[in-house]
DNA sequence: TAGTGGTCTAGACCACACA
DNA sequence: GTGTGGTCTAGACCACTAA
């Protein structure tokens, strides 16, 4: 009937996570700095190489490093580009360095490809928004710097924009929105839904997301100054890539 | 020189996670199912026990399962809390039923927990926004049906606030914006900054957060009809319990 | 070639949940 | 008590990176 010998503390790969996550959120390690490998870590402290990795690995899925094959284990950064939503309002006040967290504001320009347009029946939400059983559906990707960033999917009505650039891969100067405004609907109001959860496999790919990093989902309606919905947007963001800025009164 | 023998495919832990998530995103186990626990995984493909966690593992941190102690692994659920930004634009034709995601509607009241204020030198950035190194600071949870779901931290300028029920626990009906009002400094205009990341361990214990579940973390600025900058909130929101909307124009 | 992370096996002891 | 997930050891072979 002795006490329990002495497991009193919380479990080694844990502890050995909190200190080398301490270090980061101190800056003591930063931006591209090697962690101590697997092979270090057994070392330092006298473990299993399984238990080294699964320190190893609680970094990893918390997002704060990124293993490289053959290679090692490095500290990651967040650096992103700010995205405004409304901005309209935004007087001088709190449009200059006023933000809450540093982003990239030199506006590099983003890069569109895997352009892809098709004739589709809607997804049931779809349908319901745009009261509309069949929509045109354009999907791309983002990037910035060579890397992509975002997944977007753009529904239309597909009485609406039929026969119209919409449907092509090139919509002419200023994009589908001026088309849609040739129609005599341009997109007077939004709505905006953001979510965040973590990526889905196709989108690790396809946005080439290390463990660890959650995506943003935004689910936008388009309705012109009538009220007649125009689009179904839903983007999927790299959240390490972006901050989204929402600016309004009252 | 004969080609390699077997291993084309992905990784056998891989292809469980894959089929069991497909199980789930299609519905086939939904709520609160039970996935098949390790033992079971071992059994039906011949693999370690080590590679079976492994399998689970993948779905635990991409938030689609949880696991529970003794009892087994169970299927995950998206029922959020809708939080509206700027509402004011809403028209009844994007205001109902034009939702993209499901959420909880019925208005359930907020819990607010761990109240506590205390004067405090500023962070830097806060500082920079307020113009005030002296800062008084308001911490606390919100929590929905007994489940915590948001930690805020408020920051006011402490020449402005000093003496007056903001600094007090109870700050009177209307709260902190109508005490505000009272010194003629009714917010007018607010920006909001929104990402995602993975929580922070305190943010996990705190908002008794499972594995694979990231934060959204909305830092908010409220000005004066003026522009005088006269809070910085920054909130941090379990993403599993809530879905943002903006609502705007142009 | 040496070192790194990726995958996998075959055990072990533990705390906890549930019947 | 039996089964579950949580932690840990001591190996193995592989693919990839970098010198």
């Amino acid at each position: 009937m002795q006490q329990s010998p002495v497991p009193p503390e919380s479990p080694i790969y844990r502890r050995i996570a909190d200190g080398l996550r301490e270090a980061i959120l101190a800056g003591d390690l930063q931006d591209g700095d090697r962690l101590p490998g697997e092979n270090a870590l057994m070392v330092q402290y006298g473990i299993a190489r399984a238990t080294a990795r699964q320190a190893l690995s609680v970094l990893i899925n918390e997002g704060l490093a990124v293993p490289k094959r053959g290679s090692g284990v490095y500290v990651r950064q967040f650096r992103p580009i700010r995205r405004h939503g409304s901005r309209r309002l935004s007087r001088e006040q709190w449009e200059r360095g006023q933000a809450i967290w540093d982003s990239d504001t030199r506006g590099r320009p983003y890069t569109v490809d895997d352009v892809n347009i098709d004739k589709e029946v809607a997804e049931d939400f779809v349908a319901r928004v745009l009261n509309s059983t069949e929509v045109w559906v354009r999907r791309r990707r983002y990037s910035v710097d060579g890397r992509p960033v975002q997944l977007a999917v753009s529904h239309f009505p597909a009485d609406l924009v039929q026969d119209t650039p919409i449907t092509q891969e090139n919509t002419g100067p200023g994009g589908v929105y001026a088309r849609l405004g040739d129609l005599g609907l341009a997109p007077a109001h939004f709505t905006e839904e953001v979510r965040a959860r973590m990526p889905h496999p196709h989108e690790t790919v396809q946005l080439d997301l290390p463990a660890g990093t959650p995506v943003i989902v935004i689910g936008r309606i388009a309705y012109t100054a009538a009220g007649v919905p125009v689009e179904v947007n839903e983007m999927v963001l790299d959240s390490a890539s972006y901050v989204l800025q929402y600016d309004f009164d009252s």
